[in-house]
Order: C-alpha cells, then structure tokens, then sequence
DNA sequence: ACGGATCTCCCTCGAAAGGGGGAGGCACGC
DNA sequence: GCGTGCCTCCCCCTTTCGAGGGAGATCCGT
C-alpha cells in the first residue's frame, strides 16, 4: 500500500511545491475554507524540514478534487466547510483509499463532531488549539500508518459512549426544536401528528436527561447536535 | 500622535524581531488562542516586506501586558480568548493609548459581536476568511491611522442599527432562558418574580419578534446573543 | 419638573407543553 | 418465530407559557 502510494504520488507533483530536491518528503493537503488559515498552516508546515504542503482546498469538493489528483500522504481536514462537509469529503476519499490519511484539525470539540469525523475514517482527530510541534508530530504518526488522538479528544469520545444514542426521527425533531418550532409545527413538517411529536420528545427528554424544550436546545448546542 | 508613538517604539524591540534591519516595519502584535493561528498568521505577515510580528499573545490578559511592553503599530485581536476576553483587552489597551490600532480579527460575523468589538474601540473588524491581501491591506490601512471594514461586516453592523435593542435585565433573562430556565428558576435567580420575568419576557418577544421561547433562543444564538 | 425608559409586580384566560400511561405495525436480527 | 427497537398514534391530567390587560417605582436627561 505504502509502495503503491509513493508510486501515485511520482507523477502527481504539481501546485505548490516548495522543496522539489530534498527526497522524502512528507506531502501535505490542506481543506480549510479560510484562506489565512490555509495559508498559514501552510507556512508553517513547509518550514518543516521533512513535511511539504502539496495543496490547498477551499471547500470540501475541491478537497476531494484535489486529493484524487495529487494522493498526498496526509490531509488536514476541516470539518464545517461550504460546499461539502469534512465528513463527507472523508467518507468519499476513504471510499478510494481506505489506507488514505487523514487529520481531522478542527476548533469544535463536540462530542458529536469527534465520533462522526473518526467513523468517518479519520486517523486522527485534533483542534486547533494545539501546539505546532504536536501538529507536526501527528502529521509524522498518521503518515506512518499511526492513528492519533489528543487525550481530550479521547476523553470526549470516551464519554459519548455513555450517553444514550439518538435516533434518527429524535435527532430530526430535536433540530426543528431548536429552530424554535412547536410541536404541532414540527408535526407538519415531518408529516406526522402531533402526539407522535409529542411521544418522540418524551424519549428524547430521557435519553437527554433534561425536562422541558428549552433544556434540550441548549444540551443539543454544547453537543453538536444541532447548529446555529 | 503618531510621533510618540515611533518613540515608545523604539526602546521596546524585543521579543520575535525577525528583520531588524529594514526601516519602518510594520510592529504587530497577534493575539489568539490557538497557537498554530498564531503561528500560522505570524509566518504569513513576516513573509510581508513591511510588516513584522514583534509578539504573541494566548489571552486576552497577555495581550494587555504585551501591548504595554511592545506598543505595537497594529494588534491582530481574537475575541473568545482565556482569561479575558478580546471586547476587555481592547477596553484596557484604549483606556492607556486611544490611537491604538487594533483590528478584530475572528471567525463570528454576529452582529453583536461586531458591535461589540467596534464599540470597544476596534478600528477594523476582519473574519478569519479574509483573503491574506485584504488583512495585509487592512494592517497598512489601520497602521495609517484609517479605520478598515470588509462589505458583509458592515452590512452586519448596518443590519443591526434597524434592530431593538435589548435592555441589560432583557439579556440576562434570555441568558438563563437559554440554558433551558423556567420562569420560576429565572426569577430566583435574578431575585424577582416570575410575573416580572413574564413581563420581560413579552417585550423580550415583542423586540425579536418571536412567539415561543424555544424561538427566542434559536435567534439569540443566531444573533451571537448567547453563547453555547 | 417633566417625559421616557426601565424594572418591578399584579390580574385573567386560553393555548401549549409536559408527565403518565397504553397500543398497534413494522423491520431486523438471532 | 420471537423478541427488540423504532415509529406511529391515542387517552387523561397537571403545569407552564404566552397574550392581554394595568400599574407603581426609580433613574436619567432635558
């Protein structure tokens, strides 16, 4: 696999390109739609002496794009991006490369971001609060093959695995809750009574450990389960 | 003004100086706290020919104490930091240099925020998904003494002005509405009734429009008015 | 001294929401 | 084929909300 993917990446060296001679380099595609933190990453990243950035996607489609074009080693990707979500960008690139390498680098540190980003075959999963060197050392790990999680984000998922899991109809409801919507509201929109309504929310109020509406929109926030 | 502040300069290089020589740098400092922003932002501006980042701040505390000691031109100012957040350092630095130049440079475009941050005393106000030419330009421009505004944060701010504006006692009510209260847990904890939450609650509703608590808080958030 | 804004508290009343139960249908896996 | 989980819908009952009024107190700027 290691074999087959250097091979790839012989004749997809194109875009950026900082250090064509030294051998071996680690080669880095970035997905992040801020262009500053692109960049920067980036900078910071080629200043490495056995890492290069081979590319930069603004949005979840050209990251996939991308990567098919250029099979980087490893792929820092964002999570909350236009276009295409990161999970979704993950899932269809590990659909053509389960061994492919990923990083999830993110600011949120939902309980629910984390267990989707690594379900979706992430090797890694870190927020950008950490320090460069720790960065550097991950992006070394999951070249290798290595998974790699921070101890928070361990500890996050770690703790999700205690909650009660959702379905699918709760979640639904749970989003139209938080968009402030009535249950009779909500019953229209799904197209189903309001006493159905009102039997999901009851399960959902046990599963969340909460007793009125207005509990679970703001459990639903801190957990990543809905978005404002 | 501009006079005194070259002077103060002078004696306080110390910290990164990565280009000494060169005349009339632009001296920045950059608060945030992430340290691979800060990295990341700190190798994209010294790549700049006129401009050099003298320091790094983690918190807003550290922002205050390291402006003080380095009286940079220009500040580069997240607003949720550690310890002290990015609205009170920029108050702190004001109240000791109201020429200070200091640019918002952060991923919510809340109207509140934006408010906020300008109130304060800001004189530019980026989102981090600038283009890296427009932050150089706003540094130069707020270096210049000119104040900087990207279109969607001044429509924000425009969009704002045509809005209610809440009464100190109404955001604190929407504050603990927001963490799921009821009525009665509202009033003891601000020491009143519940009749009184009630009758702020409806002008609550009346100056956001809203029918339903659920739906107060599904705008509070939007608005940046509540944080989760 | 005045209006205006804000905060405080009170009333009634109908409409939602929440708590307690039960129950049928349906798919899926063992 | 039988349980299990999920979705659907129903009942009753109590509590809470939200809408409609009103009203006194304070502070602040003019």
């Amino acid at each position: 696999m290691l074999a087959r993917k250097q091979a790839e990446a012989a004749d997809a060296r194109r875009e950026t390109e900082p250090a064509p001679g030294t051998p071996r380099l680690i080669r880095v595609l970035i997905a992040d739609d801020h262009p500053l933190v692109r960049r920067g990453l980036a900078a910071i990243i080629n200043m490495e002496e056995d890492a290069s950035v081979v590319g930069e996607a603004g949005d979840g489609e050209e990251a996939v794009a991308l990567w098919r074009r250029l099979r980087p080693d490893v792929t820092l990707m964002d999570l909350r991006m236009p276009k295409l979500e990161g999970v979704q960008a993950i899932r269809q690139i590990r659909a053509e490369d389960p061994g492919a390498g990923i990083i999830v680098l993110t600011t949120f540190d939902h309980d629910e971001d984390i267990y989707a980003g690594l379900r979706a075959g992430a090797k890694a999963y870190l927020l950008k609060d950490v320090q460069p060197e720790e960065l550097f050392r991950c992006i070394r790990a999951v070249h290798a093959g290595e998974a790699y999680l921070q101890p928070r984000v361990a500890a996050k998922l770690a703790q999700r695995m205690h909650e009660e899991t959702l379905t699918e109809r709760e979640v639904q409801i749970l989003r139209l809750l938080a968009e402030g919507k009535s249950n009779r509201a909500i019953g229209q929109a799904l197209f189903i009574t309001e006493s159905t309504v009102k039997s999901h929310l009851k399960s959902l109020f046990v599963k969340l450990d909460v007793t009125s509406r207005a509990e679970a929109i703001a459990l639903a926030a801190k957990r990543g389960l809905v978005k404002f």
